[in-house]
DNA sequence: CATCGAATTGACCTTTAACGTAAGCTTTTA
DNA sequence: TAAAAGCTTACGTTAAAGGTCAATTCGATG
């Protein structure tokens, strides 16, 4: 399968809909090569970098910053490295994986409470006056354990 | 219940172990009133302002960003409002919680990832060499769907 | 009532992310 | 042999959540 450096910045940019600045971008953050250039020679770029930078757009269109993704790749690099490299990997990526479960519950949280704030908007009759225990302001302020941030009835 | 505005900024600040600065950051934001000054007196703090102070740590705890608490609130003082303007709100909130859910998917996609990378860095007799099918460069690989990222066997 | 710590306003500073933009020069290619 | 495309360098941008002066004023206490 030949795989020569055919293509130039400007045709990955038009393939992907990215700017040739943002391309020269991932190369500063060690994303993506361009092959060897002595001096200040047009890059140019085989298949399997126009795959990387897809996969680049994946991982970006997934969600995860560039520095995430700089630290897959590094993974990835790594993968095939000695067991204390994998071990002090893993211990990292154990943590990360902490703070995104935790990232996660917050937004679960957040979610369900604006669910519940549409909920009651949607219901017009629970709005005015204050009858009692249905009132949505009452139970807002139960919900939001905010009691004075609510004026109750009248 | 008294509710008189005794607490100065100060106190707030030891209270909740926040300096100063970000609680006037906050009043700056429309997130938090102190009560009503004429010229550059001293701020005062009722209860109730406390407790929203309170609040706003706690949403802070909880993932929201600033700008997002304020919005919350902002719903709750229109909470007793008029159909048309809850209308629109339910509508806002509809459509960041159609954000939220994104957001949240692409979250569960990225733990997935994760955990699955922490799995294949824990199994270490699958590191070395390529056994075929059990090789868990190729097997990221496929995962990762950009093949030439990994070198295959030898 | 004098004083000194606490508070006030205003203005600019900081950090990170992911590029944008400009300038001036060099490679490529038609 | 030019135009088109690319190169490097380097400063600009936007938003979040305050930090950090600086110069001044409040206000509680001895």
């Amino acid at each position: 399968m030949s795989d020569e450096a055919t293509h130039k910045i400007g045709d990955l940019a038009r393939m992907f809909g990215v700017t040739t600045r943002a391309i020269r971008y991932y190369e500063e953050l060690g994303l993506l090569e361009s092959d060897d250039r002595d001096g200040p020679e047009h890059r140019r770029y085989s298949e399997r970098n126009v795959i990387r930078l897809k996969r680049i757009q994946q991982l970006k269109d997934y969600g995860l910053t560039l520095a995430e993704i700089r630290e897959l790749f590094e993974l990835a690099r790594l993968d095939r490295s000695g067991a204390a490299v994998r071990a002090s990997l893993a211990q990292k990526y154990r943590s990360r994986l902490e703070e995104a479960k935790k990232r996660r519950e917050a937004l679960d949280a957040y979610i369900d409470d604006l669910s519940w704030h549409i909920e009651q908007l949607d219901r017009v009759e629970d709005f005015f006056g204050c009858p009692g225990a249905a009132c949505a302001a009452c139970r807002w302020a139960e919900r939001c354990d905010v009691r004075s941030l609510v004026t109750r009835g009248a």
